[in-house]
DNA sequence: GTTTATTTAATTGTACACAATTTAATTGTA
DNA sequence: TACAATTAAATTGTGTACAATTAAATAAAC
């Protein structure tokens, strides 16, 4: 088999299918005013509110050159405020204004739409999303 | 189950697993001086040398305005050149260079290098694969 | 055959990603 | 306690992504 082509590779469909499938979630947030990474970031702060940049960035495996730059187009937004850390000044705590947590309404019905529009049954969508996991924590623990 | 968190979703496994496969790639590739969206286009104009900016964006799923400042970068490294196509003077054709066509040699390990970082088998790689291709060609067809 | 519609790249503007550096705060250590 | 090492964000710079618009060439319709 020749590897060193295209479709031979894991990589590219891995690369694609993410751009497509976040291309799909892009109708839905728009009407919540949120990029998909914004939208991650919301997720976050929902689940566990008023976490620190590097927090959210070992979750998001993202660093603070990305993400200082989106959190302040979510303070802009009023979703959420950045603040000084009064125990440790060098962190910067992002809390989720009222604004942000209200949006949590809006954004619940988000999953079933974007799995409507994947045409994926509950089966396939839990067993690729294990598998990725698996890949991702093998490559991310090392 | 509550699907508005992180983990409980497709997309961000996805998302996270792309980027960190293409973080693998990066330290292989900076050695032959591309970036990972620069190595696709090789990829493909080793595959198939002389095609038009759409065409290659119809392969990768990116349109001119991705591609036209990559070719442009591509031309500047003397790997590729971009000429108007004759018959059609729309359309810009990319060819590959003498050095353009050299560089698949140095390439030509690139991905056995990955699988071995990636620690993946045959077996896992083509099952992933054929996975993520199938939910592509859903994605896309449409 | 001219006008209209479509196609192809390029351009403009916004928002990630990420490497590398900088700045400030905290921790560790002699 | 000073001082070096570490940590956390921010900053700077490059390179994608992608929506929206523009400009030029070709195709289609009348």
């Amino acid at each position: 088999m020749n590897r060193l082509t295209l479709t031979n590779q894991v990589c590219f469909p891995l690369y694609a299918l993410s751009r497509q499938v976040t291309a799909h979630y892009r109708p839905l947030l728009e009407q919540l005013d949120l990029t998909y990474p914004q939208y991650l970031v919301m997720l976050l702060l929902w689940e566990t509110d008023n976490q620190s940049v590097s927090a959210i960035g070992d979750r998001l495996l993202l660093d603070s050159g990305t993400l200082t730059p989106l959190l302040k187009r979510l303070e802009q937004k009023e979703l959420v405020s950045r603040t000084r850390n009064m125990a440790d000044e060098r962190q910067v705590s992002i809390q989720l204004t009222d604004t942000g947590r209200a949006l949590r309404e809006q954004a619940a019905t988000v999953p079933e739409q974007l799995q409507q529009r994947l045409q994926l049954t509950d089966q396939q969508a839990i067993s690729l999303r294990d598998q990725l996991v698996t890949l991702l924590n093998q490559l991310t623990n090392e």
